[in-house]
DNA sequence: CTTACATATAAATATTATTTTATATTAAAC
DNA sequence: GTTTAATATAAAATAATATTTATATGTAAG
């Protein structure tokens, strides 16, 4: 019961459905997310720890970055979080995606590497 | 936002998945609940009402009884119930519903009105 | 109309989860 | 090797939830 719990436990908390949401578009670092929901960083990374260990996202470590994506691991998680990304509307999160589209375009002019999804390469290589 | 969130967090209690699995074999009254999970009555009202608010269950007034049961009102809600309930093996919840069937034989012996489910009827008319 | 029963609600308390602040870790850049 | 940047973790403070205890409400029975 312990698993199922944690896996609704996560989906209950407004922070995680916005990551979630943010996610929905393909990985992004832990300073994205900070940007995206104008926060501070140790609050987000609670937030991810919390996501993962419910394993509905996974990281990939890159240097001093560490890139969040969602985990499509079992069907059940899968489902669920298609479902939850299909019923929160971009409007609910618009503030998050403009704050992130302005942050990655900085980045993106500094070290101006562009990767699939329009999105900036997080850290120069 | 707030709707979905209400539903995940409804989920997200073992009291309230406790009581959601004894509910899928058909209604139940408060105090069926009560002594399946061998706890106080007012524990259990708070849970029913977080799940109902959630609208995840739904109630019947029927005098000094109050019946509830799984709500099955639109796609999603039901969707999520039915893999919640079946992700929740019947062992898990062996002592309540052991209980709860020596609660309701015990009540069946003193109003031996039987329902379908080979469930007493709560309360006698 | 008084009593007893089923349930709900309120208030007080306890528990758990989140947020913040401060610090540690790790890796690249210098 | 020292510094800087990105992230994680620990400790403390705060907020949210759940539990308990006490009481209220409504209904049927006597």
């Amino acid at each position: 019961m312990q698993e199922i719990l944690n896996i609704f436990k996560a989906l209950s908390e407004e922070t995680r459905l916005r990551i979630l949401k943010l996610l929905e578009n393909g990985e992004l670092c832990v300073c994205d997310i900070v940007a995206a929901l104008d926060t501070i960083q140790p609050k987000v990374s609670f937030h991810l720890s919390t996501l993962k260990e419910a394993g509905l996202i996974k990281d990939r470590k890159q240097g001093k970055w560490v890139h969040y994506s969602i985990h499509d691991s079992d069907i059940f998680r899968r489902f669920l979080l298609l479902s939850v990304l299909e019923r929160i509307s971009p409007e609910t999160i618009l503030e998050d995606s403009n704050r992130l589209r302005v942050f990655l375009k900085e980045k993106n002019q500094k070290s101006p590497i562009v990767a699939i999804d329009n999105r900036a390469v997080c850290c120069p290589r």
